[in-house]
DNA sequence: GACCATAAGTTCTATTTTAGAACTGTCAAT
DNA sequence: ATTGACAGTTCTAAAATAGAACTTATGGTC
C-alpha cells in the first residue's frame, strides 16, 4: 500500500492512521499532552532519532495535528503545540491507556493515575452513546453505510457471500 | 528504539502501541470487528502483502488480541476471532473512527454511521469519567505515578526545569 | 488419472524506511 | 576564542516492507 494514499481512503479509520498509525506518532502525542514542546527535549524524553523526529514533527503539523509557535528570534526558535484538532485526540490516547492499564501492567501496577478535576476523583475513562449515555459495546452496534462509502463494499466479495449464507442458515 | 521491548516499558500507553502502534494491525483489528476471520479475506479486502498479514497475525495471536479457531480438519483451516482483550480494543477503534468523522472527512460526507441497538438511535461516541459520568477533556485531568511508574520522570530534565521556572513565575 | 480451484501460508529479491552517529548554523554566555 | 544550547540536516548500515512466485494439502471436474 502506499501509505501517502492511505488519507482518501473512504473510512474514518483509515485516514486517522494516516496521521497517528506508526509507531512514532503517538508516542511523541504522549508527550505533548504532558506538556513537552521543544526538539531536543521530545528527542531526549522518548529517544527517537533527531532525523525522524524532525519528519514526524513536520508530518503532525502537515495534518493540522501540531502548530509551530516561534518562542525566541535570533536564532529562530519554535515550540511545537497542540492544536484544536490534537487536543481532540485526547479520548484516543486515553482509551489506548486505559487498555494498556487493563491489559498491559506488570505486578507492580499501573504506571500513571489519572484525576478527573472537575470531580475530585481519580477515574478510568468509559466510553458511552451520545444519545442515551449508556457504555457502548462493539455486539450493541451495528454499521451502516454513511453517505461518503464506497460504491462497493469494502468486504471481500468470498467472505460476503459466507456471511450471507451463514445469516441465512441461522 | 528495539521494538521488541517496548511493552515493558512503564507506560500504558507504549505497551499498546507496541500491540496496535503500527500501519496494519488498525486495520486488520477493523475488519475483525467487520466480521472478516480468514487469511484470504483478509488479505483481498486490506491489499496487505501475504507475508506482512501472516506475520501481523501471527502478533496479534501472540499478545492474545485473536485467536485461531479451527473451522474443518484436513486440510487443517483456522479463522481468527477476537478474544475478549481483543474485544476491549473497540473504545480504540471508534475514538479513532470519530476522530476520522471529525477532523477527516471529505466533502461526501461520513463513510459508516453507527446505530446503538439499545437506544435505535445513530450515535457518536463520548468519552466520560467513569466517577462523575461527565465528558473528559484534557485539560480537566491531572496525572499522577502510580504504583508502576518508573524512579525518575519520563520527562527530560531541562524541561523540567524549564516548567518549574514557569511554575514559580506564574 | 490429469488438471484446476481453494486455502493458508512461505520464500525470494528489490525497494523503502529506520537506526545511529556525526555534522551544520546561529546565537549567548564565559 | 571557546564553549554550550538548540534545531535541525546529512551520511551509511541495518531492518522492515512490497510484490510476486512458490508450497502443501485436499476436493471436484473432465
Amino acid at each position: 500500500m502506499k501509505w501517502d494514499t492511505l488519507e482518501e481512503e473512504p473510512c474514518s479509520l483509515a485516514r486517522t492512521v494516516a496521521v497517528i498509525g506508526d509507531r512514532w506518532s503517538l508516542l511523541i502525542l504522549r508527550e505533548c499532552f504532558l506538556r513537552i514542546r521543544r526538539f531536543d527535549d521530545f528527542q531526549a524524553s522518548l529517544g527517537i532519532t533527531r532525523h525522524l523526529l524532525a519528519d514526524r514533527l513536520k508530518k503532525l503539523v502537515r495534518f493540522g495535528v501540531l502548530r509551530k509557535i516561534p518562542y525566541q528570534e535570533a536564532p529562530k526558535r519554535y515550540e511545537y503545540i497542540l492544536t484544536q484538532k490534537g487536543l481532540d485526540l485526547y479520548p484516543i490516547i486515553m482509551s489506548i491507556v486505559h487498555w494498556g492499564n487493563v491489559h498491559m501492567v506488570d505486578a507492580r501496577g499501573r504506571p500513571l493515575l489519572h484525576e478527573h478535576k472537575t470531580c475530585g476523583k481519580m477515574f478510568d475513562p468509559v466510553m458511552v452513546c451520545s444519545e442515551c449515555g449508556e457504555p457502548l459495546s462493539a455486539k450493541a452496534v451495528h454499521v451502516h453505510p454513511g453517505p461518503g462509502a464506497r460504491k462497493s463494499s469494502p468486504v471481500h466479495a468470498s467472505a460476503r457471500e459466507r456471511a450471507k449464507r451463514a445469516a441465512e442458515s441461522s
